[in-house]
This record gives C-alpha cells, structure tokens and sequence, in this order.
RNA sequence: GCCCCUAUGGCGGAACUGGUAGACGCGUCCGACUCAAAAUCGGAUUCCGCAAGGAGUGCUGGUUCGAUUCCGGCUAGGGGCACCA
C-alpha cells in the first residue's frame, strides 16, 4: 500500500437510523492546511509531473505566461496558472504526454531600481524573489514539471541568446543603425514602438523623447508579410488579438508616384516620389507635402531661412510624441513646382508640413483636400481649395461641394479627364497602368508598393540588467561578433548603481577587450537586450532546458508549436509578435522547425476587486473593512473605528487603490482548492473576475459539501465492484446523471469553459445528493444500486480533479485507491448511458408556450405531433380550430401554428 | 478620427449550429436544528398580478412558424490604433 490508511472510518450501515441522512454524515471537516502540503510532497517524490520527452504517446504542450519574478505572486497569476493546470491535468488524464513547464523572465529594470534602493545586487534580489515566488507558486499545487525551471537571467540561457543573436547576423536579420528613437528619460533608456505607450513609457509611464542614436534592430519586417499573412492560419486564436497584430502590422497597396520637378536651383533630383494608396484622386491633387526630415525639404532649407525656421519649428515639436496629437496642420510653401502626371500644364506646388512622416513611404505626399481629412485642414489652412473628384451615388456632380469633412466613401469618378464615370477600383487601376507604362527619368512615373506600418525591432538597451550583445567594436576592424567560443559574454558582478546611465558603461575591465581579429584594444558593445527578446525564445528552451551546446535540440521539433498558451492579452503585440518573429528567424538559422510557435493562444480576463474609500478619502484595504449585506444592499464599516466606507468602483488590483487579495492569506486560510475553485468558477475565463469574500466562502462551502458527498458514496459503494451488465432502473437513474455530465464536463473544459464546466460538475454532485436523500431506508439498497455509486464516486472525483487536485487526492484515497488521481486515466464516458431515452419538449401555440410533452427520444415527426395536439393545453388553445401548420424540430421543440 | 468588442434578474453569469430565457453560483427572504449564535440542512427568489394571465435579454425597425442568437439604424460602456497618405 502507497499510503497510510485514511483516518477516517465511516460508521457501518447496519443499525442505523432511517429516514435522514445524518447516519451517514462524517463528523471531521476536510483540512485543506493538512491535505495539501501532504499531496504536494507526494507529488514531487514520485515525479508525477515529469515529463520524458522520448515518451510515445501523442505530446500536448500547454504553457502560460511566464512571470517576472517582481517579489511576490498576486492573484492574476493565480488564476492565469489555475487555467493552464486545468488543461494539463485533465490532457494527462485524457492520455497523452503533457509538457507543462516554468521559469522565469527575470531580466529588467525592477531588479535595477531595487539594487540602487538597496544598495544590493540585481542578481540577489532577483534570486531571491524567484525563491519566495516558487514557494508560493508549489503551495497552489500545479502540476509543473519544475525540474525543467529556467531563468532568463542566468547565463546558461542568455549563453543560447546571445549565439541566436549571433547566427541571426550572419543570417542578415540584424542591423545596426543610426536612426531616432524613443528615449525614455526616467529609465534612461531608448524603448521600442511597441513599448511606447500614449506617448509614454510602457513602464515609467514618462514621456517620451525623440533621440537620435546608433541602435541594434532585428529585423522584424522581413516578415512582415509572412507575419500577417499567417494570421489567417492561426484558428485556434482569438480574432481580436489577430485583427490587433494585423492593425498593428499594417500593410497597405499603394503606388510611388513621381512628379516631374520644374527647373529649380535647390534640388539635386528631378522628380519627388510621394506614395497613395488613392492614385484615383489624383486629378483632385493641390499640393504636394514633403516632411521636415526629406533631404529637399533640408537642401531647401539651407538657402531659405523661413524654411528653416520652419523646419527647426517641426523639430521642436516633434521631440515630444504627445504633442503630436494635438498640433495643427502647418507649414511652408518651398517655392518649388512640379508637374501633374497627366497635364504637363498643371503645375502643383510643393509645400513642407509638420503633418508628413519621412519614416513612412517616401516622406512626401501628394494632398487631396476634397478625399482626405488631413489634407483638407491643410487646405484650408492655406487656401490652396478642394475640388471633388469622387461623387458620392445620388449626389448631382455639378452642384457636390466639400465643406468641412473631406468625403472618404464610394462613388463615381468626375472632374477627373479620363476617369470621370468609372468607379473608385477601375480608376485606381487605370491609372496605375497608365503611370506603369509612363517612364520618366529612365524609370516608371508609377510602381505598385507594398507599404507596412511596421518598423524593425529596435533592442538596444542602456541597462545592466539584460543579456549583453555579443559584439566588439574595434577601431580597426570595426563591429565584430564576439567568437561562439567564447560565449556567454557574462554581466560583470562587481558593479555600481550610482551613475546615472549605464553601469556596463563605466566598468573599464568590462568593458575594454581585445580585438578578436588583430588583438588591439577594443570595446565590448555596452548595450544590453530588450527583455522581451529574452521572452521571445523561451518555449522552445523549455522543451530541452539542459542543452549546454545548442539553443534548441530535436526536442524541439517535437514539442512545437505549443498546443495551448495561456495569458493576458496586454501582449497581444508585444510580446506575441515578438514571438512569431523569432520563430521565424530561429526556422531561417536551422535552430526550428515551425515557424508559428504557439497553435492555440487564450487570453485570459483580469482579477478585479471593489474598493473601500473612508470618508477621509483614503483608500482602505479589503482586510481593513467590514461588509453587512442587508436587503437594502451592502454597506461597509471600517474595522478600527465602525466609520462608514464608500463602496466604490471595481477595479484592476492594484497597489495604489489597495484593492489587492494576498494569496498567500487565501490560500493559508481557505487552501489552494478553494481559492482556484472560486477563480474559474464565476466568470468566462476570457472576462475580468470580480474577487469577493462571498464568492470564495461559497467555494469554500463546497469543498466540504464534496468531502461529505464522499463519504456518503463511499458508505453506499463499500466492497462492491465497478458496474458491469445492465444494473436495475434506479442504479441505472445514478449511472446516468454521472456520465450525461462527465460529457459535458469533458466539452467544456476542451472549449476552455471553466465555469460552464464547473456548473456542470455542481449539477451532478446536487443531482447525485438529490439521489442519496431519496434513499428512505436501508433496504432500498442494493447491489446495484452499490455498483452505480462505486463508479459514481470515483468518476466524481476525477471530474473536478484538474480544478481542486488536492482535495481529489484526499478523496481518492478516502475512495480506496492506492494510486494517486493525478496518474489515473479519465474515466471512459458511455455515451448510451449519456443519452435521454424519454425527453420533455416544449409545445408552443403561434411561437408561445403553451404545454411540455414528455416522450420517447427516438418518436417520429408524426408521432410528436400527434401527441402534442392531444395535450389538453393545446386543445383548449385552438379551441375546436384545425392547425395551420405544425412545425416539429426533432428533440427540440413543436410549434402549432394556426 | 479609424477599427474592434460588449450590453440578459439585486449581482457574476448560462442558453451548442435560431427552438422551454434566467442553468450554476453569490446575495436576500422564510423555515428546520440550537437556550442562543455560528456552521449545516430544506424551501422561495426576473417583473406586474391574490389569481387566471401578461410583460420581459440596452433602444428601434426587419427576416422567420419561432430571434438573447441573423440583418439595418441608434444609444451606452470597454478595448486597440492614432497625422501610416
């Protein structure tokens, strides 16, 4: 035997008193505190969440997020790995080979910013925190294979970084270039697109700057195409998160257009490419707009002080991207004219304004007031008109006129020579023809392009506490990858905090190298990684963690794509694109096989909370208060004082609102069970979760309404067998209520529908407690009857064993088992057994209920109806009139029509 | 400004491809047990109405034998992008 008996030992059935239920009831309430250290010991000594890679049954990967270890876990952790444990326990039992990994993404500025509080290193106070976060992590009880626990920060996975980084240059998908970017002036460190957020720091939340500085970038939008093209594969993603990465991602069909440029002093080129994706109002064409940073706009400025000024004006404003949003549409007329494609007569000028981006097509455009907004403001800025050249249908041509809206809809050609008359998509096209076939300059006046709002991931960062870039910068030889031999390039342990900037910066030992080419002193590259490319890679290292010599192994090819990840959709883009990227480059370097890592994505809602405001306007804890429910509604008292607290909105957790549950204190005093029972079961997983004490005391209720059910069952299953034959009409009542929702169990959690699934589970044990309180006297049980609770009991148990392993195991072993749930296989479903054989459907009378008819599953059409029409409720509702029509849905629903 | 999502009892929510609206839970009320309380158990709980019955899924129009579900218009809330030509 595996285990101690169980302590508990139910009364005998001889003797004891009929009628209620109580002869049955166990006097000793569950202990959650008790059961589920013990369970989890028993878990990590005999292995059960190991997972061999060179097992042979079908391989399930699920994965969630993994956390930044910032101190402590908090309830959004709780219920993102309450998700993912459910899927993994439950795709173990259903059979198949189930990775279920964890680690950390433990690079980042926190461990910085801790470092200088503390005068400690990063590296301590990262350690640590994974300590205490895996400690707490292990008392939830998820089914982790922990011997496969990595951490971004340690060398041993940053080594593999670092040669992928590496095998990416050579492979081209890396550059270094001068370019501008944002500038975060709190964190003193340049930030992604992505990354910057309103115009503010992801993370600081400052604003942000325009900088100009020499930067290292994946190139990301050498997939661009790829990336959203795939989009369309990934099925088992949710549409949102795909439309934002295709918004994000943002490919667009245009035409380069070139102007001829008239005879001038200024410009060095004789035409101005601009790109459209409206080459159909073209013919409603009034200006031309280059962007302050187009090299003619520069040139032009050079001999033209009131366009410098303007240009120094534009660059003013643009160091700050919140100013953008509001700015008005301005700027300069350069004096220069060029020519309208099709009308060598029609000269258009060329403005400079502070509207026109240079990092977007070519940096100049061509403005159409009357079909678009902006260039409509412009216009009228400047009074340089706004002829319609699309009609809108129904609108007479001669009289449609632009007002103070630009018209961007359908419609007909006119004022537009050859165009007027045709439709916007037959005008687009013609023109692009003609243009193609024009030359000018010795190339086409028009080519179709491809534009992407996408820009290549910029990674450089001026932090310690990120993975080092592998490169030496050697006067000589200049930008050198650092040897594979020699990697890792480690962070120096001996640094300080107290300079602002970057710490690798000011460490001359660190810093200064020989040149791996001619020897000659030379400079490491002081910029570390983004963090996210740390997070980018992670799932596949976890496949085969320990590999010292290669990033990946086969393993790899194995496990990809993960089947299920799971986690919040704030990295929608982020983190997600990220991802894809490297995949992709990881596939273009031979370090993969697939190039879509995740299959399935879930992204799950948040944990919200009410919060308490005293009437001094001070934020209280939900600890600090007291609620009394009463008919008129719930009201809220201040434990110290009994003062009266607002009740307030609910909201994210958060520190600053102090509306945050510890788990630790949820899962010390109710247990862990409890704590994930009540998590999925009180909304889509998808939706935010409100936390209340109500909620969780009702899960808390449950547990032990289960931990009496148990005993009940076991005490009616004793010494008996599984079912085996056909069993008599009441222990057949029993199997049927078990395995009509083991079906619908096993539906909901596939569609990830915890709460569905665990209403469902609720039914049967009420349904299952129903049958037992029906049971009057001893004599009415049988052997059967034993039988169909024997497996009652133990597929009850496995039901809700994903969501409260704990509490399964106890009742597993209560149940007799000597193995542990967790290694058991799900119980077989009978599908006869799930189906009805006698059915109630509604009768309806002209689409109103107005009677049930209870029938056999299998009555045909003519039979239903016949029946239906002989209800009473019926009868007297045609009232001696013959049926119109009577429509009858097999199994649904018969409506009698008259 | 553009794009997307959501709207159902006092509350969270359920209702597969159009087919009994309100499952399951929370709260509230009534009852049992108790000297009492807690815990536990049983019952009621969309609204109006004593009842028969009627109304009802944000508003509004449509398709249909039948609409929470599909289509059009609107309102409110939430999210994403944001001078991307």
């Amino acid at each position: 035997m595996l285990f101690a008996e169980h302590s508990q030992k139910p009364q005998s059935l001889e003797g004891s008193p009929p009628k209620s239920i109580d002869f049955f009831m166990t006097s000793e309430r569950y202990n959650p505190r008790e059961a589920e250290g013990k369970w989890q010991k028993k878990w990590a000594e005999r292995n059960t969440f190991q997972t061999d890679n060179a097992d042979p049954r079908p391989k399930y990967y699920v994965l969630e997020m993994f956390p930044y270890p910032s101190g402590r876990i908090h309830m959004g952790h709780v219920r993102n790995y309450a998700m993912g444990d459910v899927v993994a326990r439950y795709k173990r039992a259903r059979g198949f080979n189930v990775l279920h990994p964890m680690g950390w993404d433990a690079f980042g500025m926190p461990a910085e910013n801790a470092a200088m509080q503390n005068k400690s290193h990063p590296a301590k106070w990262t350690y640590d925190n994974i300590a205490t976060m895996r400690g707490q992590l292990k008392s939830m009880g998820l089914s982790l294979d922990w011997s496969r626990e990595i951490a971004t920060c340690d060398p041993t996975y940053y080594k593999h970084q670092q040669r992928l980084f590496l095998d990416f240059l050579k492979a081209g998908l890396v550059t270094r270039k001068k370019s501008k970017v944002n500038w975060d002036p709190v964190d003193q460190t340049v930030l992604a697109n992505e990354q910057v957020i309103d115009g503010r720091g992801w993370r600081s939340g400052a604003i942000i700057e325009q900088r100009e500085l020499t930067q290292w970038f994946l190139k990301i939008t050498d997939f661009a195409q790829d990336l959203t093209d795939s989009l369309d594969d990934l099925q088992r993603w949710p549409e949102k998160v795909r439309l934002m990465q295709k918004n994000w991602i943002g490919r667009s069909e245009g035409l380069r257009v070139r102007f001829a440029l008239e005879k001038n002093a200024i410009a060095k080129d004789s035409t101005i490419e601009v790109y459209t994706t409206r080459p159909d109002t073209l013919f409603g064409a009034k200006f031309l707009a280059l962007s302050a940073d187009n090299p003619l706009a520069i040139e032009a400025g050079k001999t033209d002080p009131k366009i410098q000024a303007f240009i120094e004006e534009c660059r003013r404003m643009g160091t700050s991207v919140a100013t953008l949003e509001t700015a008005e549409k301005k700027g300069v007329d350069t004096g220069l004219r060029v020519q309208h494609p099709f009308d060598p007569a029609w000269q258009i000028p060329v403005w400079i304004a502070n509207f026109v981006l240079m990092d977007y097509g070519t940096g100049a455009i061509f403005g159409c007031p009357a079909h678009d907004q902006r260039d409509l403001d412009f216009a009228r800025a400047y009074h340089l008109g706004a002829t319609p050249v699309v009609c809108p249908a129904g609108q007479n041509a001669a009289e449609f006129e632009i007002g103070a809206t630009a018209y961007d809809g359908e419609g007909t050609m006119i004022n537009s020579y050859f165009l007027d008359g045709m439709e916007i998509p037959a005008a687009k096209e013609e023109v692009t023809r003609r243009l193609e076939s024009t030359m000018i300059d010795g190339k086409p006046q028009g080519e179709r392009q491809v534009n992407f709002k996408l820009r290549d991931w910029g990674i450089s960062r001026q932090r310690y506490w990120g993975c080092p870039i592998p490169v030496i910068h050697c006067d000589d030889c200049g930008t050198l990858p650092v040897p594979v031999a020699d990697l890792p390039v480690t962070l120096p342990e001996d640094v300080t905090f107290d300079k602002p900037g970057n710490p690798l910066d000011h460490h001359p030992t660190w810093k200064n190298v020989n040149c791996p080419q001619c020897s000659k002193a030379a400079r490491r590259e002081t910029d570390t990684m983004d963090t996210f490319v740390d997070s980018s890679w992670y799932y596949a290292r976890f496949t085969d963690p320990h590999s010292s010599d290669h990033p990946t192994t086969k393993a790899a090819d194995h496990w990809l794509p993960v089947d299920q990840y799971i986690g919040g959709i704030e990295h929608a883009i982020l983190h997600l694109l990220y991802s894809r990227f490297f995949a992709r480059a990881m596939k273009a370097t031979g370090h993969l096989n697939v190039k879509e890592p995740f299959a399935g994505l879930f992204t799950q809602g948040m944990v919200v909370h009410e919060t308490y405001r005293g009437s001094d306007g001070t934020w209280r804890t939900p600890g600090e208060i007291r609620i009394d429910s009463t008919p008129e509604g719930r009201k809220a008292f201040s434990l110290s004082d009994g003062s009266t607290i607002e009740i307030g909105a609910i909201e994210k957790m958060s520190k600053s609102k102090r509306n945050t549950v510890d788990p630790d204190e949820i899962i010390g005093g109710y247990g862990a069970d409890t704590a994930r029972w009540f998590m999925l079961s009180d909304s889509p997983p998808d939706r935010d979760v409100i936390w209340s004490e109500e909620g969780v005391q009702g899960a808390s209720r449950y547990v032990q309404q289960i931990w009496r059910l148990v005993h009940e069952m076991r005490e009616l299953s004793e010494g008996v067998a599984m079912p085996s034959g056909s069993l008599d009409e009441r222990a057949t009542a029993v199997r049927k209520i078990v395995h009509g929702h083991l079906m619908k169990v096993e539906e909901h959690i596939e569609r990830l529908r915890f709460n569905t699934a665990i209403a469902e589970i609720r039914k049967m044990t009420n349904a299952l407690s129903a049958t037992i309180a029906a049971i009057t006297s001893p004599d009415q049980i049988n052997s059967d009857l034993r039988q169909a609770y024997r497996e009652a009991l133990d597929v009850m148990i496995q039901m809700f064993a994903p969501m409260m392993p704990h509490l399964a195991e106890e009742c597993w072993a209560a149940a007799g088992h000597e193995n542990l749930v967790s290694e058991a296989a799900w119980p077989q479903l009978d599908r006869a057994l799930a189906a009805d054989d006698r059915i109630v459907i509604p009768v309806q009378v002209n689409g109103k209920k107005r009677a049930e008819l209870e029938i056999e599953h299998d009555a045909d059409a003519a039979r239903v109806e016949a029946e239906a029409l002989k209800l009473e409720a019926v009868a007297r509702e045609l009232n001696g009139r013959t049926p119109k029509k009577v429509i009858i849905v097999p199994k649904r629903i018969v409506n009698v029509v008259v």
